[in-house]
RNA sequence: GCCCCUGUAGUCCAAUGGCAGAGACAAACGACUUAAAAUCGUUACAGUGUCGGUUCGAAUCCGACCAGGGGUACCA
């Protein structure tokens, strides 16, 4: 078999037939929608995209098997920083290398045989979509949900850029591993944070549909809390200033106050005291703290008194006031109460400045000698009214007294902070947003989108720190649309998370100029049945698209509130047990894959390499093997001598079961995702059949055709272009694909009788043969009366005979 | 530190609480061959990470521990 021939063969026949044509208005078979995470194109395909298509194309063809009219497209995440570096290497405009990228990907798609819909195709650098983002982002600004402030962002001070949180690796720049620091940035943002509780409570919709890891990350990530707000009055203060704590019962304990170090509250605070000079200069050596360091998870923690007093709602107590960097200024208010007998963060500082330990819950240990805070539940002491009181009943009781003295109140927190969209770079969606001296923010009027990118000739792309449009002189000065006074464009485009979140919504209907998406297509095809894609985007794309769909919901465009209905995560393809790199020395080109072993064998040892999700360590798999076991298949259709259309139900009976057997499996591992259960169910019968061949009814049976067939369609999921040339060597027109998977006759799937076998004490006593049908009473009685176990009943009485028909019966002595 | 996942032949992996083996790789031997490759056939290989518990019966359920992997990083 020479695959390189039959590869050339089909794809003109593919495209031709193009059977995965998803859009025909007179299809009445039922839709489903099965999604692999699009690509970015940096140069071709890799290892990792053949394992990602390959599962996804499983499942969209097993579909199509099973009449239904599947959509599967694909398209390019075509906006990002790779198409820029490379536009300043090459001295050229990001969009000739990124569109050169999206070719080759495309044709070696094709050849991987892929099952999309190439008329769906989508590019998110093309304006065409791009103008959609813009739309978007105005419908978020106009709801109130896109918003500007200023915020202390990650920069490398070598590349002189932004960086995502994604591109610092243990608190160094990805690319040049420079310490990154950080720099207070005017940036957008979307309030991703007024949708936190409904992305958590939402979730339990997805339990069971979505991988329970998936879901425990996205849980920790928004990381609701519930606890209390507590007002303490400051000493000299006309404000009084709110924390939030989980642990209201711990108030009488509370022997000082800390606020972020980086707050405006603690220079606020620290301003005209004596401590002044000794904060501005703790604020000047955290703020020249990298990462790294804050990453040490040993680090002493270190603070600044402020000569200031706060006081304790609970016992009027006055509670010196810290400021630390242990505080963060970004959750809750960026102040804490500080309990040191009942929280390790807080006792650890105590212990550096030699404050006091006060407990109030009642614990074995004392934290203040230990060292050890006490966190459990206990019996309360030394807090008056909550004395005696456990945990849960202290924090309820606690939060009733503050209420009813306006001092405080139950409350809810999050880990989730807002979605910060704004980069300072070229290779982006323009933030359509036009600044005014005048009239500030002035949106741009919808009908004038998309706002283009301009020309990158002449624009200098090297990373200076501010976004080069604001170079682009002729495009970013502007008259303001308002007062037609000058103005400036926002410079900045957006993260090209904000693509990817509404990007399933596009391939409905991609060439849509009147609306991103088509309402009624997305009430026929969306949300999506299946999505495929790595793990890498368990929280941040899922969550940002999760978002976006709740929006739109609200805007009232979708009637769902959850895009993804099925998530499958494939696992990575690693060599020796770690991640391929150059630098490592363990890459696989997949080109040189596909050319030594065909790309049906390169995609049936993705497949079959184990569960989807597992990682494949392509040392560990054989694509050799694979390839032998295509031509063993390939063989079979060879050898059928039967005509198309011969009465299977004269066929032998236990192929034909085998069969029948086999499809069944197969279709059930299937649909649970164990592709690789459903690969050695098809090897099973390519063995079974080809017995039946040689040393069995020969090769004329009618059951041989019927298997022959069975394995040209199970096969044809996994390796399309075997699959196509049995089919063909069968006698049928192609395509293969668009062939029914075979009804399972479930009479044949019933064996008149099985192996039983007969225990004692839970041993196993006799193996004996049984009518499948056999009742539990027969069942136990035959049992019963086999000689061998007949013996060892003789004189004695069982004390409990279990009866499980038609597979065990257990006889329990004393 | 906290949370999650996974531990089954030499290797990758299967087994609704019911005979540990479906499938494959690698191995050995054999057939074919002048020989090799390819192909075909045969064989061998573990008692399921450890300890305890539940059960008539545990790879499977529960608990503790060990090992490997992943997520997260002072979130009050």
């Amino acid at each position: 078999m020479d695959f390189e021939a039959i590869q050339e063969k089909w794809l003109p026949i593919w495209d031709d037939l193009a059977p995965f044509r998803s859009g025909r208005p007179d299809d009445t078979r039922p839709k489903k929608y099965v999604l692999d995470m699009f690509p970015y194109p940096s140069g071709d395909l890799h290892m990792g995209h053949a394992e990602a298509y390959a599962l996804g194309d499983v499942i969209a063809r097993y579909w199509a098997h099973k009449g239904f009219n599947v959509m599967h497209p694909i398209g390019w995440d075509a906006f990002g920083l790779p198409a820029e570096n490379a536009a300043i290497k090459r001295n050229e405009s990001p969009a000739i290398w990124t569109y050169e990228n999206i070719a080759i990907q495309k044709a070696s798609m094709r050849r991987y045989a892929c099952s999309f819909d190439w008329d769906r195709v989508l590019h998110t650098c093309d304006p065409e979509y791009y103008k959609w983002n813009q739309w978007f982002f105005l419908q978020m600004y106009n709801r109130g949900l896109a918003y500007r402030k200023d915020s202390a962002v990650n920069w490398c001070p070598s590349c002189q850029t932004v960086l995502a949180n994604e591109q610092v690796v243990a608190g160094l720049c990805e690319r040049c591993d420079a310490v990154v620091t950080k720099k207070k940035l005017n940036q957008w943002y979307f309030k991703i944070t007024d949708y936190a509780d409904r992305l958590l409570d939402d979730m339990s919709t997805l339990e069971g549909e979505w991988p329970e890891k998936v879901l425990q990350m996205q849980r920790n990530w928004i990381g609701r809390s519930t606890g209390g707000e507590i007002v303490f009055e400051i000493e000299g203060r006309n404000q009084p200033v709110t924390v939030y704590t989980t642990r209201p019962d711990t108030l009488f304990g509370a022997t000082f106050f800390v606020v972020a170090a980086d707050s405006e509250l603690a220079a606020e605070l620290a301003k005209g005291t004596p401590s002044e000079k000794e904060f501005n200069a703790y604020l000047e050596k955290i703020k020249g703290a990298s990462d790294i360091e804050r990453l040490g998870t040993e680090r002493p923690k270190t603070g600044v008194f402020l000569n200031r007093y706060a006081i304790n709602p609970a016992n009027g107590e006055r509670l010196p006031i810290w400021a630390s960097d242990y505080v963060l200024a970004d959750y809750g208010s960026g102040a804490v109460m500080a309990c040191p007998a009942h929280d390790q963060r807080d006792l650890d500082f105590a212990k550096v400045y030699d404050l006091p330990v006060r407990v109030v819950v009642a614990h074995e240990t004392d934290p203040a000698t230990t060292g050890e805070a006490t966190v459990a539940d206990g019996i309360h002491v030394n807090s008056g009214p909550l004395d005696g009181l456990n945990k849960p009943e202290a924090i309820s009781r606690m939060l009733e007294i503050l209420e009813s003295k306006n001092q405080g109140k139950a409350a809810k927190n999050y880990r989730l902070r807002d979605w910060l969209i704004s980069r300072q770079r070229f290779w982006g969606t323009p933030i359509p947003i036009i600044h005014c001296e005048k009239c500030g923010e002035v949106p741009v009027a919808e009908d004038q989108l998309p706002v283009l990118l301009p020309d990158a000739k002449g624009l200098d792309l090297s990373p200076k720190g501010t976004s080069p449009l604001g170079a682009a002189d002729t495009w970013v000065n502007v008259p303001c649309p308002k007062c037609a006074g000058p103005a400036k464009r926002d410079a900045d485009t957006m993260d090209t998370f904000v693509d990817s979140s509404w990007y399933y919504l596009r391939y409905l209907n991609p060439k849509l100029e009147t609306a991103a998406f088509d309402p009624q297509q997305a009430k026929e095809w969306a949300p999506v049945d299946q999505y495929v894609g790595g793990v890498t985007h368990a929280i941040l794309h899922l969550l940002y698209s999760r978002f976006f769909t709740k929006v739109l919901f609200d805007m009232g465009l979708v009637n769902f509130t959850e895009p993804f209905t099925r998530l499958l995560n494939q696992g990575m393809v690693v060599m020796d047990g770690s991640a391929m790199s150059k630098s490592r020395g363990n890459l696989v080109k997949l080109s040189d894959e596909l050319n030594a072993h065909g790309v049906d064998a390169v995609r049936l040892t993705m497949v079959f390499a184990g569960p989807p999700e597992d990682d494949v360590d392509w040392a560990d798999v054989s694509p050799g093997g694979s390839k032998k076991f295509l031509g063993r298949a390939w063989r079979l259709a060879g050898d059928v001598t039967s005509p198309v259309g011969v009465d299977f139900n004269s066929g032998d009976l236990a192929l034909r079961k085998a069969t029948h057997r086999a499809l069944n499996d197969a279709q059930l591992a299937v649909e649970t995702y164990r592709f690789n259960v459903a690969v050695a169910r098809t090897m099973e019968l390519v063995n079974v059949t080809r017995k039946a061949i040689d040393n069995g009814c020969g090769p004329s049976d009618p059951a041989v055709r019927e298997a022959a067939e069975a394995v040209a369609i199970m096969l044809s999921i996994v390796a399309p272009y075997t699959a196509e040339e049995m089919w063909e060597r069968l006698g049928f027109q192609p395509t293969v694909a668009l062939a029914p998977w075979p009804t399972v006759i479930p009479a044949l799937l019933v064996e008149d009788e099985v192996e039983a076998i007969v225990q004692i004490n839970g041993k196993i006593k006799e193996r004996i043969l049984v009518p499948s049908a056999i009742s539990e009473d027969e069942f136990r009685e035959l049992a019963l009366t086999l000689p061998s176990v007949a013996k060892e009943l003789s004189g004695k009485t069982p004390k409990a005979i279990i009866v499980r028909p038609p597979k065990l019966v257990n006889i329990v002595f004393g």
